[in-house]
DNA sequence: CCCTATCTGGTACGTCCGTACCATTAATTT
DNA sequence: AAATTAATGGTACGGACGTACCAGATAGGG
């Protein structure tokens, strides 16, 4: 269902945000009907009226975070200066860009991409909306890599992509994460010319 | 809480068999008392008794079910012939060890492995025992290589799993997964020879 | 103004869950 | 055989969940 009043548009928005939140914080298992409700600060019904299941609403959340992320992608595409791009300032926008900006939560923030990826293998209705912001995420980086100087294939930015997620994955279960870390040391690898 | 009876450690064994069985099938969120009890053909409370709670459960589940992987992964090797590791059947021989042998349930097995994988990081708990099996993983590709007269370094062998997982993540999100597909592109592209 | 469509929010239903309880039975030890 | 320990299984409790319901409030168009 969609609002139809303004202020019926705001509280809609509010129940997204809401929503994203708590999707960040605790995964997908963590967007419940009042646990949205609660964090929005609306009554618990406002969510079934917004929203006709809770798959729409994780669906939307997913969404709107995902628009986030790459809003910020563009953002750094478009301040991105070509003569300050050499090695380690460049792969720190890569992994910038694939893991978000550094921080101190950063293994929990990390953990969201890749739980995205999994969970969506057992909720196909996401998929769709993951392939899209995936591919945008791809072409992202695409043009990052040639602005910077340093074109490559689509085929390569797969590749290179897949380097960081698989390192991260891997990198889930030490005893205290550092996935970013773990990113950083392949893909300097992987880019140090030959 | 251990069985002090043989017939005890027999249910209890059949409860960690069933609970193993309903991870491959559902994920974690599917090991529920009731539903061990019920694939064991036992009360409810049996999983009580054995187990002092359901992570105890998860824990014994996955032990389980990796040394099983595990098993099958050091059959693989003791039966490997050298001369009959040429380019593609060898490639193959990896992904079996990484995905898995390629069956019908394709995707939904290979999801196991990497759900797993993100799962720990929201259960701490498992850290201790998914590190001990990825390590066991890692040495035995270690050896494969070796025995197949492609040595490799531990440093290799790390790169090479992350494309596999990070070419498996990316390709869960596809209309109709074939992650296998998808690693054997990488793993090909990887190791040819330059 | 009133009427109608939109919105609000409290409440309740049915289900599933983890876990606890406990009287009974089986097995083991003395 | 008696006593002690282990195992069994039916049942119940309290809580969380998705979702439905509905009386009341609100607001825009006639």
């Amino acid at each position: 269902m969609t609002a139809a009043t303004p202020k019926g548009e705001r509280r809609r928005q509010a129940l997204v945000e809401a929503a994203a939140a708590l999707l960040v914080d605790g995964g997908f298992d963590a967007i419940r009907h009042r646990a949205v409700a609660e964090r929005a600060g609306l009554p618990l019904a406002s969510t079934t009226y917004y929203f006709d299941s809770l798959d729409e609403l994780v669906t939307a959340a997913l969404e709107f975070h995902g628009n986030a992320e790459l809003a910020y992608g563009k953002a750094r595409l478009d301040e991105l200066d070509p003569r300050e791009c050499g090695g380690d300032a460049f792969i720190e926008l890569v992994l910038d860009l694939l893991l978000g900006p550094p921080g101190d939560g950063d293994a929990e923030a990390v953990l969201l991409r890749y739980e995205r990826l999994v969970a969506t293998g057992r909720r196909p209705y996401l998929r769709p909306l993951m392939r899209r912001m995936s591919g945008e995420l791809h072409s992202l980086l695409f043009d990052i890599f040639t602005r910077a100087g340093q074109p490559v294939s689509r085929e390569r930015v797969e590749e290179l992509i897949a380097l960081v997620d698989g390192a991260v994955v891997n990198a889930l279960i030490e005893i205290s994460p550092d996935p970013r870390a773990a990113a950083r040391r392949m893909l300097r690898k992987a880019m140090q010319p030959r």
